[in-house]
DNA sequence: AATACACATGCATGTTTGTGCATATTTAGT
DNA sequence: ACTAAATATGCACAAACATGCATGTGTATT
């Protein structure tokens, strides 16, 4: 076993137990006790962890996971996706598009919420199965490689039976005349079906989205009825959909 | 063998195994260490690995590669899936259910099959992705919190327009009279479904689950036409397979 | 065809790194 | 303060390493 790869377990452990005993790492990846100290005190000195009597303990809290980062525009998504928690009511049932930004909405979802969620996106659906209270049902199709969500016509048919109380739409880009519009021909024909079955519709668009357009039209405007960015509602880009009539967050 | 084919050879492996050691590579490739030593070199200054004493390691955090080590008995479900890979040609429809040892084989694949693949498993589909000559096809459904895997009526109701090449059914428990067995009814049902839309059903059980039982059925011992076990084929603990007359690898 | 040249590879060399053990010292909990 | 566990330190040894050099192999130039 590479040294790498016992700094790896020993940052896993420590990252889910909190702490770690060397005597119990000896063991488990059999090698002495002094190895594991020398590895515990590189780790330390890097300011991985936090070296103490008889093991090491979790350092600083790391501010983002990676995953949390990688995302664009991380701190604007969560502003918006804030606002977006209120709009779900226990018992609801909802409609979640793919996207990074209802991605994060799924993740500061309150573990203790009840509702059931039909998505067809493959992460959402994952960081869904962290939630108890959650009733999580995929709808199946053809997985788009990049976007990790299912499209087609398996979705489609699966939607037909579906009366949702509200849908989050991802949304690349939006303009206050001609609605929601997308490049993937066969995930606007799904988006199509996703905003359908659903008595509210939610676009929570960076505002740098609004008044873009892609070339295949997902929705008119007059379709969406909640719009959510970072900004403040009564900030005058939002104007024109404040017009339209669309509830602006 | 060319320079470039032995790097290819590295990064796959290292995708695979998450590491390499200098030793390994030399054997199986037949070359000097040395030589390894270099390659590794090259492909660590680009960026592509990252090299460490004994060897090299994956250079990026990949997501879920924590979830890879804790893996019950990872090591003989490597050595399973590799006997498995076989079994699946270019161009082929595979169903895979899902399971540790499914997504391993999984991640096991080559990245340059092309095939179909239909599944049920939330991390197994998010692993396809990454093929680039995989059509994946996510079979719908409600989704169990604990396997990650869709269940029930809609995922039945997918499976039944399909007539896959091969099966590769998640086995808790296998039996030589009584056949697989599992203790999940809804998870039962839907296994029911999957093996019944594929022309050859493998089973791959660690060879501690032979012979154990759970209170549901999952399918009789003569609908299974392989089984593929970390032990040597001729083991004697597969003896009443052979007989019952299953292909063993 | 002959030559020059770049490149890949293996081997010999001396060096560095990782590990375990023995010993002395420090620490934490009674 | 006393004691057992944990730690630091020095040392030994093997494995992995870098380096220079000789050989082979293929390609381009004359």
């Amino acid at each position: 076993m590479l040294k790498q790869e016992r700094h790896n377990y020993i940052l896993e452990e420590v990252r889910k137990q909190n702490k770690v005993l060397s005597s119990e790492l000896s063991q488990k990846l059999s090698v002495s006790e002094d190895t594991i100290r020398r590895d515990l005190k590189e780790l330390s000195d890097v300011g991985q962890i936090k070296k103490v009597h008889g093991g090491a303990m979790q350092n600083g809290y790391i501010p983002f996971s990676h995953k949390d980062r990688e995302i664009y525009a991380h701190e604007e998504k969560v502003t918006i996706v804030r606002k977006a928690i209120q709009l779900i009511q226990d018992d609801s049932v909802v409609v979640m598009d793919g996207g990074t930004t209802n991605l994060e909405l799924t993740r500061q979802l309150p573990l203790d919420l009840k509702a059931t969620v039909f998505t067809n996106s493959l992460p959402i659906a994952l960081q869904l199965s962290e939630h108890p209270g959650v009733e999580t049902i995929f709808m199946g199709g053809k997985i788009l490689r990049n976007a990790q969500v299912a499209v087609g016509l398996d979705v489609i048919n699966f939607v037909a039976d579906i009366h949702a109380d509200i849908c989050f739409i991802g949304t690349r880009s939006i303009h206050h005349v001609i609605g929601i519009t997308d490049f993937d021909r066969e995930e606007t024909q799904t988006k199509q079906a996703l905003i359908s079955c659903a008595r509210q519709v939610v676009s929570m668009p960076l505002s740098e989205k609004l008044n873009t357009t892609q070339p295949f039209k997902v929705s008119p405007i007059e379709r969406v009825h909640t719009i959510i960015t970072e900004l403040a509602p009564d900030n005058p880009l939002l104007d024109n959909y404040r017009k339209a009539g669309l509830q602006i967050l």
